[in-house]
DNA sequence: GCAGGTTACTTGTACGTCCAAGGAAACGAA
DNA sequence: TTCGTTTCCTTGGACGTACAAGTAACCTGC
């Protein structure tokens, strides 16, 4: 049980966190991690279920997420070459500009006051992973 | 930002396995999380704010839990004897059968199958109790 | 080739969270 | 006493999430 709390807790105060130094960017940390599947794929292009399989997110949310980046000119939506049921997403110059430094700010303000040591957050990685894997995350 | 990624996943994970195991019950974890801090108080009831400062939560989520728990039977909001701003809610019997029920079924359900060790759990818990007392929380 | 089933995305509803704004009661100082 | 400030709760709007239903496109088997 103190497992399930201790969880919820870090996650409400670092999700916080995060969300707090992504504000000035016009971010959340949602919309954050779809722009670094796309900056960090092949491509730079990937289909919006492939980016809901590997957030672990339902499609509805990838849409919704997808939907926000676009407005911002971050994401560009377009027609997959040979599925015509296949929406890709494509990250565009301003929105890998965006994501650097989300990254940075995220480095800067959020990672240093954790409070803990290297050491514990290896242990803390290490243990969630094995949870992570147990519920068919990939990790 | 492993950490971050992790805390992130693993509460997903563990949500939506709290959430349908609690959802037989018409329960939802932040819904139990209120009905057992009730039932574990002294007098069985509290004022709103203290319930929101507790759970690290905000006043207008309190509200909504509480009108919630309220429709159901499992709570009764109460006037402040002495303060007329404050509410109470108290936990009634019904309350205190289903969050005792609730917390078996997690027991049975949930913590099994996060399949670590105890040893790990602990691992985890110590080391995101520093977090979270860095964060100003109760741990 | 076409009908039935599957897959992919979108839309609408619901829930929990937050913030901002509002009303009511209490407190404090003049 | 009274006026201003603070505290407490509620309401309304926004966001992310999930589920369910709907639409459109693909694909398979006859």
């Amino acid at each position: 049980m103190a497992l399930v709390t201790s969880v919820m807790r870090a996650h409400q105060i670092l999700l916080a966190r995060v969300d707090e130094a992504l504000a000035p960017l016009g971010l959340t940390f949602s919309r954050y991690e779809v722009l670094m599947l796309l900056s960090f794929s092949r491509t730079g292009r990937l289909p919006l279920g492939k980016i809901g399989e590997r957030l672990q997110v339902h499609a509805a949310s990838v849409t919704n997420a997808i939907d926000r980046l676009e407005a911002e000119g971050l994401v560009r939506r377009l027609p997959h070459p040979t599925d015509g049921r296949t929406t890709l997403a494509a990250v565009t110059a301003k929105g890998r500009r965006l994501g650097q430094r989300a990254t940075e700010v995220l480095n800067a303000e959020v990672f240093e006051c954790s409070g803990l040591t290297e050491e514990r957050i290896r242990e803390v990685v290490g243990a969630l992973a094995d949870l992570r894997r147990n519920a068919g995350d990939f990790v």
